[in-house]
DNA sequence: GGTCAACCTGG
DNA sequence: CAGGTTGAC
C-alpha cells in the first residue's frame, strides 16, 4: 500500500527548488488558517491537495522539496476535465525565472508512488506559494513603516500568501463563521470526502480534491451538509454553488481575479452566506487582491490593542462601517500588500503559535539599536543589489506540538 | 448607520 | 463562546 513520502525514508523521487525560511515557512504557512486541508503526516512533511494533485513538501534551510503523488486510475479525466473547468492551471507562466530542479528519476514501477509526469509541477508550487513575490523585501518595508510589526516579524519569518483555488476558498470560509479551526477543518475535510472525488490513498487515507460548484450546487446537498453537521452553513453552502452557477457560470470566480478588488467584494458579497469578512478572505486568498484586509474579531482587538486605532472603540459589535475603517487604517500603515501582512501579525497571534515567542530565537536586530549603523547600510545595499537573493539565517523553527486549539 | 438575536455544534 | 451573516428594529 501506498504511504506517505518522507525524505529520510527514500524510495521516492523528490524534487526541489530554492527556496529560504525567511522566503517561507511551511509550517506557519500550512497551519495558520489560510487553508484547512494541509496535514503534517510526518516531522516537518506536510500532505495536501493542491491543483487536484496530493503533495507532500517538506524543506530544510535553503531548498523546498516536494513530491506529487499519481492519481488513481479512472479519476484522471475526470479530473483533468474538472482542473480545466476551474482553470486553475492558468497564469502559470508568470514565473520567467528558471529555478534549478534537483529532479532524482527513480525506475521502480511501484503503481501510485511513482512520479511519471513532472512537467508543471515546479511552475504550480511557484504559483500556490507566490514565491515570485519577493517576502523579505516586503517584511523590509513593513517594518519600516511599524515598530510593532517589526517586533512581531522577526520571530514570524516566511509567512506568505496562498495563492488557491477561488471555488475551494470561497466555500472553506463560508465555513468558518461563528466556528473555530479545528472544528473548521474537520469540516472541510468532510466536504471533500462526501462530494469530492478520490486522488489516492496513502497509509490508508483516501485524500479527496475539494467538490466541484456542480457537485457542490446539487438540491441533495443542504440535507446530505446538515446531517454532516454543518448547521446552518449547510444551506450557504448549497445556496451559493447554485447561485453563482444559474447567475453567472462555472468560469465567474476565476474571472474576478482581474475584477477590481472593491468590484469583486461587492459581487462576492451578493452570495448568501458570504459578507465582508468571508467576501474579503477570498479575495486575498484566492483572487490576487494584496490589498484586501480580512477583519475579524481578533484583528479588531489587535488593531485597538497594538494600534490604539480608535475606529471601532465605541463600538460593541464589529459593524460594516468599523470593518471598513480598519481596512483603511491598515492598508495606510502597510501599503498594496496590507492583506499579506495583516496575516502575520494574525499567524502570530493563534495560541498554537505562542511558544515560537517565548524561544531566545533570533531576534536581533530589534533590540539591537545599538548595533553598528553601518553594517545595517552595508547589509540594505547588498539585499537591494541581490534583489531576490537570501540572505541566510537560522530560525529556530522548533515545531509547536501542541492541542489542535486555535485561540 | 448602529444594535441585537438567531443560527448549528462541540471543545 | 468560537476567525460571521442575516434580518428586524
Amino acid at each position: 500500500m501506498a504511504k506517505h513520502a518522507m525524505r529520510s525514508v527514500g524510495g521516492t523521487a523528490w524534487a526541489s527548488l530554492a527556496c529560504t525560511r525567511s522566503q517561507l515557512r511551511l509550517d506557519l504557512n500550512l497551519g495558520c488558517g489560510q487553508n484547512f486541508r494541509w496535514k503534517e503526516t510526518g516531522d516537518g512533511h506536510w500532505t495536501g491537495v493542491m491543483g487536484g494533485r496530493v503533495w507532500t513538501l517538506t524543506q530544510t534551510d535553503d531548498r523546498l522539496w516536494y513530491h506529487v503523488y499519481n492519481n488513481k486510475d479512472g479519476h484522471k479525466e475526470e479530473d483533468n476535465r474538472k482542473r480545466k473547468a476551474c482553470g486553475s492551471a492558468q497564469q502559470l507562466n508568470k514565473s520567467e525565472k528558471r529555478r534549478k530542479v534537483n529532479m532524482k528519476e527513480e525506475e521502480n514501477d511501484e503503481p501510485v508512488t511513482v512520479t511519471v509526469k513532472k512537467e508543471g509541477e515546479e511552475e504550480m508550487l511557484v504559483d500556490y506559494f507566490q514565491l515570485n513575490v519577493n517576502l523579505e523585501e516586503l517584511y523590509r518595508e513593513w517594518g519600516l513603516a511599524d515598530p510593532h510589526f517589526k517586533h512581531i516579524s522577526n520571530i514570524f519569518t516566511g509567512i506568505r500568501m496562498l495563492r488557491q483555488n477561488p471555488t475551494e476558498c470561497l466555500f472553506s470560509f463560508i465555513c468558518t463563521s461563528n466556528n473555530h479551526i479545528s472544528r473548521i477543518q474537520g469540516m472541510v475535510d468532510n466536504l471533500c470526502r462526501s462530494l469530492g472525488m478520490p486522488l489516492c490513498e496513502l497509509d490508508g487515507t483516501t485524500y479527496y480534491d475539494f467538490p466541484s460548484l456542480s457537485a457542490l450546487a446539487d438540491d441533495k446537498v443542504e440535507a446530505l451538509l446538515r446531517d454532516l453537521g454543518f448547521g446552518y452553513r449547510a444551506r450557504f453552502l448549497q445556496q451559493s454553488a447554485k447561485h453563482i452557477l444559474e447567475k453567472h457560470g462555472p468560469d465567474w470566480l476565476q474571472g474576478l481575479r482581474s475584477t477590481p478588488y472593491l468590484q469583486a467584494r461587492d459581487a462576492l458579497r451578493s452570495l448568501p452566506g458570504v459578507g465582508l469578512k468571508v467576501a474579503d478572505c477570498a479575495c486575498l486568498m484566492s483572487l490576487d487582491k494584496a490589498d484586501a484586509v480580512p477583519v475579524d474579531t481578533h484583528v479588531w482587538q489587535i488593531a485597538k490593542r497594538d494600534y490604539k486605532c480608535a475606529a471601532g472603540s465605541a463600538q460593541k459589535t464589529l459593524t460594516d462601517k468599523v470593518y471598513r475603517d480598519i481596512g483603511d487604517f491598515f492598508r495606510q500603515l502597510w501599503g498594496p500588500y496590507a492583506g499579506w501582512a495583516q496575516s502575520v501579525l494574525f499567524c502570530a497571534d493563534l495560541k498554537k503559535f505562542q511558544k515560537l515567542k517565548e524561544m531566545p530565537s533570533v531576534k536581533l536586530e530589534d533590540d539591537k539599536k545599538a548595533s553598528p549603523p553601518i553594517k545595517k547600510a552595508k547589509l540594505k545595499m547588498k539585499n537591494k543589489k541581490l534583489n531576490k537573493i537570501e540572505k541566510p539565517r537560522s530560525v529556530c523553527h522548533k515545531k509547536a506540538k501542541l492541542a489542535p486549539q486555535d485561540k
